[in-house]
DNA sequence: GTCTATAACATGATAGAC
DNA sequence: GTCTATCATGTTATAGAC
């Protein structure tokens, strides 16, 4: 009995629901970082988080939900990191660094979770499929983050949404190759951004010569196809 | 439990291990297609070619055993056919065109299985992953099928290896359009095959110019790079 | 709407007997 | 080589407390 009358509905549950929310994927997180995403159980997370399997089940409905949230977060910060910081960079190059680099900084901490994430990314059978019709914004998002750093002078303005598609193409290669590399401090990965840098300018100009100016329908074309090949619309 | 069960002298050998053996492929093989990859289960596989589960996994320790098999089967036909029927092409265009589209004839029937054998190819944690180590043979025997392609007057020696990889990877590509591809008649994958063999003969050509020849050897070790990266080695 | 507890299910995978 | 358990885990379901 309460002498306290009317008291508020005690005991209460340990949290209210944001704070039970945000403790389990950060747990989540935590575990997968620890043991790998596939020797991470639900019940290791429910257990360490100290809510039962069926709550965690309730705001995460799959193990691959965690990957999702994950990889939502990290292009938004992607996307503010480069909007604060692109307008200071002048040289096409060191734009294009930029947005790699950055990109790049924000997973590095993270590979085991990122080897989740590619398989997730890159199962055909899944709907949170980088090329899959309902990650459309996300892409959209991820590809518009690329275009701002060809903002610039020295790419004609017909060109810029093409080779934004190519410039976020190289970007999940560069994940990919990330993803694989055992190199200390990742620098096989580090090349594979320093090679892109350096082609980039290359292609731009390739493509903006005059002396090549019959073939620049037909590259751009041929990029075009390829927006489509990964855009899968 | 089966009320037979201790009915005793353990029944028997039904057959020898290799007709138990291909039995068990064929009827995976089968339902894989008919159900999918994910909705047959090894049960399904193991009543249906009447051995027990056990059985099945001890020839085929997982289920993406099945789907390697496949992938082996599938790529020594191709290097079958390549080889038979490359030498009769002379243009180099024509022979881009049949490398590619010779693997895409043999693979165009098995599209769901073809979803499934991304998955595992895209696999970072996966030993049959196309860039483990583990596969490195068959990447090898992959890459000189396009390259032979390649064994052709328009293009420098000097760049046959670099631009077999590019080819390669090329392919890769068109196989991600195929499992995606929607259209009637696989009508986008055949667009891809297109925007390939047209863009080839140009890229060799570009790179053999002598107006180039600076940007050449640049060109050559970013592609080497490109063969690093998914090499992986 | 937040949370617990517990059971149940389907299925990929393994162990060990014969 | 072959089988019969048995396990581990993702996932669903149920019943209820506050």
């Amino acid at each position: 009995m309460t002498p306290r009358a009317r008291a508020r509905p005690v005991a209460r549950h340990r949290d209210d629901g944001l704070a039970a929310r945000s403790r389990i994927q950060a747990v989540a997180l935590r575990l997968f970082r620890d043991k790998g995403f596939d020797r991470t159980t639900m019940r290791d997370v429910a257990r360490r988080a100290k809510v039962s399997l069926g709550l965690a089940y309730h705001y995460f409905p799959s193990k691959e939900a965690f990957v999702q949230a994950y990889y939502v977060a990290r292009q938004d910060e992607h996307a503010a990191v480069v909007g604060r910081e692109l307008p200071g960079v002048p040289a096409l190059a060191d734009r294009i660094r930029l947005v790699l680099e950055s990109k790049q900084a924000l997973l590095a901490g993270d590979r085991d979770l990122l080897v989740a994430l590619t398989r997730v990314l890159l199962d055909p059978t899944s709907p949170l499929s980088a090329f899959a019709p309902e990650t459309r914004p996300l892409r959209d998002q991820a590809v518009a983050i690329f275009r701002s750093a060809l903002d610039h002078p020295d790419v004609p303005e017909s060109l810029r949404d093409a080779l934004a598609t190519l410039l976020w193409a190289a970007h999940m290669g560069v994940m990919l190759r990330f993803v694989y590399d055992e190199s200390p401090a990742h620098r096989e990965t580090g090349r594979a951004i320093d090679a892109i840098v350096e082609t980039f300018p290359t292609l731009v100009a390739l493509l903006s010569s005059p002396m090549l100016q019959p073939l620049q329908e037909g590259l751009v074309e041929r990029m075009r196809s390829l927006g489509l090949v990964l855009g899968a619309d």
